[in-house]
DNA sequence: GTCTATAGTCGGATAGAC
DNA sequence: GTCTATCCGACTATAGAC
């Protein structure tokens, strides 16, 4: 009984990402699900209640794993930008390890295709599971950004224009995931490799080093 | 015969962008599109030859719509960039005029949200609407920016670097289309009105700016 | 806790009237 | 060109055996 398959609850939910995820709530077929899992149709009503069950089950894991990947960094620039003693360059420098933690999970982990197509999906039209995933996973990363970029664009925390150049910040590194197909073809790749995140980071870094040094006394 | 309604082909088409956008292909049932149409269902195979064609009608329609709106921008910003006369400052404006322009567009339309939707279904699973998507829109917009934007970062137009930062660029509008939700749940707004729609171009304007001028010789 | 069998509904496509 | 009627397969959920 080497542990070599986690249960049929847990299979069921990592199936129904990859499924509800293809083809949405209403595509996605509790029978596909199930075979994906190597489960049976009747588990579904069964652990969750129902197919509904288990979407939510679904927006709860990738908080789950998110929050377990991001998490300490995040933890770790709130504490820092909460302090006042802490300089400028340590902002600086702390919201380019969180730039360059953030794509390396984004865009360098299969699995996080799979939670992106989801969470994309929930932006677009929301239900109960878009709560979940905004109150885990969206809020808290917004949080730990707006302390550090704030003091460097000279904005008020609670500003609508710090909040939304942050928003605009963010979507430079969202894009290599919602726009990932047209990316791979432009530059002509078949496939993010460690050398290309690499380059990503480098770009993302070049472009937040000049939005953050913009905001300078000339 | 006031032409209040257009022909059923194209009522089913606006139709079938809406539902294949909420649902996905699988999902959306002929049905619903063709009660949405207020069209008969065999109007579907008759027209379009079945599910799939009209799934491909609605990638042109996309497609046409967008060429419509954005084609004389982009039109004007290639022949600028194209000629060697063209200053540095006249392409620093070009290029913020496109994005000025790329913003109402996508932010500030209704139909922009049901183009969008479709085609980042598209990105992450794409089929063969995908080739149209991106050789009529994604390609010929990249096209534009790439001659204006490269010059001002002192980067080769073929660079990957400068293909990877313009990506980037345009992820901080693309932001504003695939995670809505969570920026009106952030900025605690119920949706874009045309004031937002001037702060998110303020805000962006002040991103690319930054990114522009940081290229520039100290 | 996992299975089979089945009920009841909805899916896309077609045939053929008008 | 638009309709009704219909075929047949796929859908979710449940009942009940094991």
């Amino acid at each position: 009984m080497a542990q070599e398959k986690a249960d049929a609850k847990q299979r069921l939910i990592e199936a129904a990402l990859k499924v509800f995820g293809e083809h949405g709530f209403k595509g996605a077929s509790t029978r596909a699900i199930a075979g994906e899992a190597g489960a049976n149709i009747a588990a579904i009503p069964y652990y969750f209640g129902g197919k509904e069950g288990l979407y939510l089950a679904v927006a709860g894991h990738i908080a789950d794993q998110i929050t377990g990947r991001m998490g300490p960094g995040l933890s770790a620039a709130a504490q820092l930008a909460g302090n006042p003693a802490t300089t400028i360059e340590q902002r600086r420098q702390a919201l380019l390890a969180l730039g360059d933690g953030f794509v390396s999970m984004l865009v360098g982990t299969e699995e996080a295709a799979l939670w992106a197509r989801f969470m994309v999906r929930e932006q677009f039209d929301p239900t109960e599971a878009f709560d979940v995933l905004y109150n885990r996973v969206m809020g808290p990363s917004y949080v730990a950004i707006s302390p550090l970029l704030g003091p460097l664009l000279g904005l008020p925390a609670d500003s609508e224009e710090l909040k939304l150049r942050i928003f605009s910040v963010i979507g430079q590194a969202l894009v290599f995931r919602v726009a990932r197909a047209a990316i791979l073809r432009r530059l002509e790749w078949d496939a993010y490799t460690p050398e290309r995140l690499e380059q990503i980071r480098a770009a993302l870094r070049a472009n937040i080093i000049a939005i953050m040094d913009a905001g300078r006394p000339a």
